[in-house]
This record gives C-alpha cells, sequence and structure tokens, in this order.
DNA sequence: GATAGGGCTTCCCATCATTGGAAGGTCAAG
DNA sequence: CTTGACCTTCCAATGATGGGAAGCCCTATC
C-alpha cells in the first residue's frame, strides 16, 4: 500500500479541490509539493491530514490569513490556547459583525415588504423607499466651481 | 442656477464615489454622461436621483444586477407590485441563507470556545476540532451563551 | 505497438463591488 | 504662469473559487 497520492486523490480524500490545492501552494499557505519525473504532485498522509485542516478552517469562515496563522499554532509546540483563541476570537467578532450587518438589511426589506400589496397595482413601498427615503444631499462645494451655462 | 454637476458633486450628493459612478456607466447600469467639450461627465438633479436609488439598493445589500432590474422596473409606468416583489424577495431570500450560513459558523466557533481555556497552555479545543473532528469537543454543555437567534 | 481515455501540468480569464494609483488634461484663482 | 483641485482614461488588486484551453503522462485495451 502506498502511502503516496496524487492531486486528484488528495483532493477527494481532503474535500479540497486540486485547483485550490494548486492555489494555496502558489499562495504560499502549504509547502510546494514534492514531485514525479514526469512533474505530477505527489501527497503524504500529512500532507492530506493538513488540507483537511485547511478544509474545516474554510469551513468555520476562516480567512487564508487566518488559517495561515493557525497551521502555524498547530505546529508550534511553544503555542498557548490564548494565540488560538485571539485568531478565533478576531474571526467570530468578523462572523458576529457581518450577521449584525445581514440581520439590519433583512429587517429592512421586511419592513418594506409589510406595505407592498404583492398584486398588479404599481404602487410599492419598495420602489418608494429606494427613490425617496433619503434626505437629499446638497452638491459640496469643494475647491473652484465652474459655470455650466452653455451645456447639453 | 446651474441644474448640472460634475462627477465629484454627483459623488457627494449621491453617495455613490465616482469612481463608482464611472463604472456604473461603463457596465451599463446608467446611460452614459453627457459630456462637456472638455470631456467632464455631468449629472442632471434625475441622474443624481438614480444614484441615490442605486446607493440605497447597495445598502440593502442588493446586487448590481438586481438593482438593474429594479431600475426598470422603477421606470417602468406598467410595472406590478409583483414585479418588484420577485426581485425583492430572492434577495431576500439570499440574504436569509448568508444569514443561516454565519450563524452556523457562530454557533460552531463558540462550541469550541466553551472548552479553551485561554492562557498559557498548548491544549485548544479549536486546533483539535480543526485538525481531527473525529475527536469531538468535550460534550459539556450544547447551550451558547451568547443568544443569536437564527432568522430563517 | 498504437490508440483512447482520463488525469495531470501550466496559464489565462471570470466572478463581484470596490478601491488605488499613475499619467495627463482642464479649470479657476493668486 | 503657477498652483492645486478637479477631471479624464487605463491598469491593477482585492478573496476564494471555477472554467477552460493546450499539451503532457499513464494505463488499459485492441
Amino acid at each position: 500500500m502506498k502511502h503516496i497520492h496524487t492531486i486528484g486523490e488528495a483532493a477527494a480524500a481532503s474535500g479540497v479541490s486540486a485547483k485550490m490545492i494548486r492555489h494555496y501552494e502558489k499562495i504560499g499557505l502549504i509547502a510546494a509539493a514534492e514531485r514525479t519525473d514526469s512533474g505530477y504532485r505527489l501527497y503524504t498522509p500529512a500532507d492530506i491530514h493538513t488540507l483537511r485542516f485547511i478544509r474545516r478552517a474554510r469551513n468555520l469562515g476562516f480567512s487564508v490569513d487566518d488559517i495561515s496563522e493557525l497551521l502555524d499554532l498547530w505546529r508550534n509546540d511553544s503555542r498557548t490556547s490564548k494565540d488560538v483563541r485571539r485568531v478565533a476570537d478576531g474571526h467570530l467578532g468578523a462572523l458576529r459583525a457581518k450577521a449584525a450587518e445581514i440581520h439590519s438589511m433583512i429587517d429592512a426589506l421586511e419592513q418594506l415588504f409589510d406595505g407592498c400589496t404583492n398584486d398588479e397595482r404599481p404602487d410599492c413601498p419598495i420602489l418608494d423607499d429606494l427613490a425617496d427615503a433619503a434626505k437629499p444631499a446638497r452638491p459640496k462645494q469643494v475647491g473652484h466651481k465652474f459655470g455650466f451655462e452653455r451645456v447639453c
């Protein structure tokens, strides 16, 4: 039984597509794989373990930069749980911020939906809101301004 | 007076950056602006109204494609509220799906946080989970302390 | 041995909305 | 005439991923 796999096998075993494995190599998230004489990339079970780590972290929404840090910590015996926590905490904060942003959009849309008749008539609070709701700000006069009397 | 504005004024008045106004013109979301003899773009109050419409729709998270459709409906007297509703409904569904995705990430992370000592020790359930999810974090408490409600 | 097929390689392009910058023209005022 | 704010176009990058083309490699089958 060989423990060496092609990129396709590594992809199937890890859940990371072959395309992305090559991409992660190119951007330096993973080390460049060994190659056969003909140039095929080769992956060990340890490599595949790393790829699964990456896959799971992506599933949790971590950015590639975060994952790079997490991989370093994972391989670093002198890490502290605090270090890991810091990375994860930052991500969690970003997720919560994103969730809040989406929820404010959802809430705003749902409010508009309340007044929408959803029938053949043209009146719709959704369009009305998009067209009028914001108070029009005056054009700011900065720097020079010049007269366009003659145009159009 | 001058109902005609430069791109910078239109940007300040609409909340859409000059860069994006040019971009929207290039991709066809808005019509090509009139120009002065020297090539400067010129914007009418109606143009600025349209830009504000776009800005508000972007604030609600609509894609440029959606906004294109909404603009068409806005300008189309024979639209029905159903038509508008269909576009908005599709977007609302996408927002809810995105929210659900983010919340599942948040929930998963929070569970991992529960077991993290957050100190100088190297052991951390977050890394453990990423490295090998088959070894689940200790089944202490399934509930999470931050009460984020799921919207879908 | 030749051929077909599937897998591998690299390289380029597209997404999506937005920002940044460079190089250069235009305007008003000092 | 110079300054400086504004405008123009063009090109590039973001982040993670997918698509596809052109071409090489490996293996099985005839």
